[in-house]
DNA sequence: ATAGTCAGTGCATTTTTAGAACTGAAGTCA
DNA sequence: TGACTTCAGTTCTAAAAATGCACTGACTAT
């Protein structure tokens, strides 16, 4: 399969990384969450190149993750704005981060903590159901086909486990 | 930068990302999910080509998300088990997917409904705070240097915000 | 006139991926 | 015995993508 026709799978997670399954572009959603807008300063930070950059932007742009907007008439300079398509990423983010924090930090401890403004506290993302608020784990899903399903080759069964 | 000095990096979204930043290691972690566990599966229901499946598998081995464990002998075969590391990226497929159902369906609906065991009903998964149970936005935190952070370009401000 | 800022583009080199075929260990069929 | 099948990879070549560096173009500052 090309990569090229990942964004028509019947699968949420393949038609979003489509968008997003490479090695730049979450890097660069990350600065964007950290109100960095500027192409130099993307490219300062990241240390990315500048030619996939410029791809890199042009692509979330044309998927309306990122708004390119002028900052500045004579010369026309551009810099790039989360839309709300883009601010819904934030649970992908903070996931991974997540994710980094409690398996990839080294012994120094943690690079960056997150502090809720709402509660003022130090904290960790929680992942909850959206029905009965108690968290939810691999174990206590069960996939059912959707109206936008295509048929596959059966899955065994719809939750997972581990060792 | 190259991608192999990711994960040097103090960033945890970085870290993450050497090792799960590429076209295909989500999809495979998505299959794990499902229950498929051998090398045959992965590359049929992927359609990805078989020494890139290769190497995939071995790496996430390698950083102990998958155990590839024997599950018969003459000959000996293996198959790849999430470990309860793997498990814990539970909460990033379940966003990227979301994500997907929330932007990226098409007009047929969803591809598939996730139902929850412990209450019954079909849900969506919810970010809240680990200290007070409130939903986290991007506006709604503030980011503070931790014992393992590094001195960077410094960041206007740690909240994000739209258009 | 000269230098600097910012947002890119062009191009040659290196790395990664795609796709098909092949290996090896063992079991099954006749 | 021999041919065929299963499964988990490996080998090889061609195509695609990333890297690194220099360059353009529109303007401002001195």
């Amino acid at each position: 399969m090309q990569w090229s026709q990942l964004d028509a799978e019947a699968c949420s997670l393949a038609r979003t990384l489509s968008i997003m399954g490479d090695r730049w572009t979450l890097l660069i959603l990350r600065d964007c969450f950290l109100r960095i807008r500027r192409f130099d300063d993307f490219q300062a930070r990241l240390g990315i190149g500048r030619p996939i950059l410029a791809d890199r932007l042009q692509k979330l742009v044309a998927a309306d993750i990122l708004a390119k907007v002028p900052y500045q008439e004579r010369p026309v300079r551009y810099e790039y704005r989360l839309t709300p398509k883009g601010l819904d990423l934030y649970p992908v983010i903070i996931s991974l981060v997540h994710f980094g924090d409690q398996h990839l930090a080294g012994p120094e401890g943690l690079p960056v903590l997150h502090r809720h403004t709402a509660c003022g506290n130090l904290f960790d993302p929680v992942l909850v159901c959206s029905a009965c608020g108690e968290p939810v784990g691999p174990r206590d899903i069960v996939v059912e086909p959707g109206p936008g399903g295509r048929e596959r080759s059966p899955v065994p069964s719809a939750d997972a486990e581990g060792a």
